[in-house]
DNA sequence: GCAAATTGGTTTCGCCTCGATACCTTATGC
DNA sequence: GCATAAGGTATCGAGGCGAAACCAATTTGC
């Protein structure tokens, strides 16, 4: 145990935890389930280079066959149109249907937001740095299962965190904000 | 949009369903899913009268014949045994084994624990703060979804986070920490 | 005491999600 | 032009999960 608040550290575990399950169970709502409320809301914004059935299965990290068929569902529910590219005709472009931008309106994690929205603004900020370190290092861990470490995500962040360099990996951005502009993380 | 900090709030969403997703993906190992790991989890920390299939269910907000399959995959694995009560001869008691305890060891989210642990100790208290508020607030958004919501928990969270008072109903507290003694949003 | 109702658990069934694989179509390299 | 790669889709199978039926034990009402 290598802990330095270990009350605090092991309470941030379980909420974060708990928040997850929660979350998840928030969103089976509406007829959709987890998956198909976040692609979704990826598709609603990403740029129209990345709204394509590779693009959501590389941000989500699924497989493009199971991307696939999270598509087809959406479109079955009128919520998102296929429409095949013209610069290259393996690739097609997924847009939100009216159906889908209201649809998106009710997303059922706006209520995070919401929460959030209703408490003090350095709690947030710092909330907001806290889970972003968190996720970043968290990013770095999941990156090092199939893989080896990259060395260079671990400079600036925690690199005490259990973070071993080895040789680079080309994937340590795959999770990253698709074309957000400010991600920082970004190697 | 009655958001006092939309940039705060909006980025501590998406990094909440982010980390809920890849503290998923996380789970995923050493053969355990995460209902698995979760199960396993709160059979570690649950005290003796908690232990029981019953007790997971409720904790977890799965069924009992779900907890029912999930303990079995947990025992056919040989990190947990099940004892019959002597008390009641209808419940069964639901002990770690020493490779459960070995297991439990090796819990993929204590690499959470060891992230924060490296923060510093203001950041870590403030998370652990707007976590626990915003999971109160989660907690009753969802109770409210099948039935009414609890008035009397709203009092000293956030009123005006989308809480409406209804009629009592007596599952506010489901989801609070089974006897861990420090459970403050407990009615 | 004893039936009726309740409670704790398990089993069975079916739906759904998801990854793996195979396949088709289109681009690209040489 | 043909081989190879890349984007998408269809199909299959495993596994998780809830619903419902079921069993056993306990409690309640009389």
């Amino acid at each position: 145990m290598t802990d330095v608040q270990p009350d605090h550290a092991a309470r941030v575990a379980e909420l974060i935890d708990r928040l997850g399950r929660m979350t998840r169970e928030l969103q089976y709502v509406d007829g959709l389930n987890p998956a198909q409320w976040e692609a979704l809301r990826y598709l609603n914004r990403a740029n129209r280079y990345s709204r394509t059935p590779g693009g959501v299965a590389e941000f989500l990290g699924a497989t493009k066959g199971t991307i696939s068929q999270t598509v087809s569902a959406l479109e079955s529910k009128g919520l998102v149109r296929r429409t095949p590219s013209d610069r290259d005709k393996r690739v097609c472009l997924i847009d939100l249907t009216e159906e889908g931008e209201r649809m998106i309106a009710r997303d059922p994690v706006r209520c995070i937001e919401t929460i959030v929205g209703s408490m003090d603004d350095r709690t947030a900020a710092l909330m907001v740095d806290g889970l972003g370190r968190l996720m970043a290092c968290l990013q770095i861990e999941l990156g090092s299962k199939p893989f080896g470490v990259c060395a260079a995500c671990c400079r600036h962040l925690t690199p005490e965190a259990g973070c071993k360099p080895s040789e680079a990996t080309p994937k340590c951005g795959m999770t990253g904000e698709p074309l957000k502009g400010d991600a920082p993380q970004r190697i």
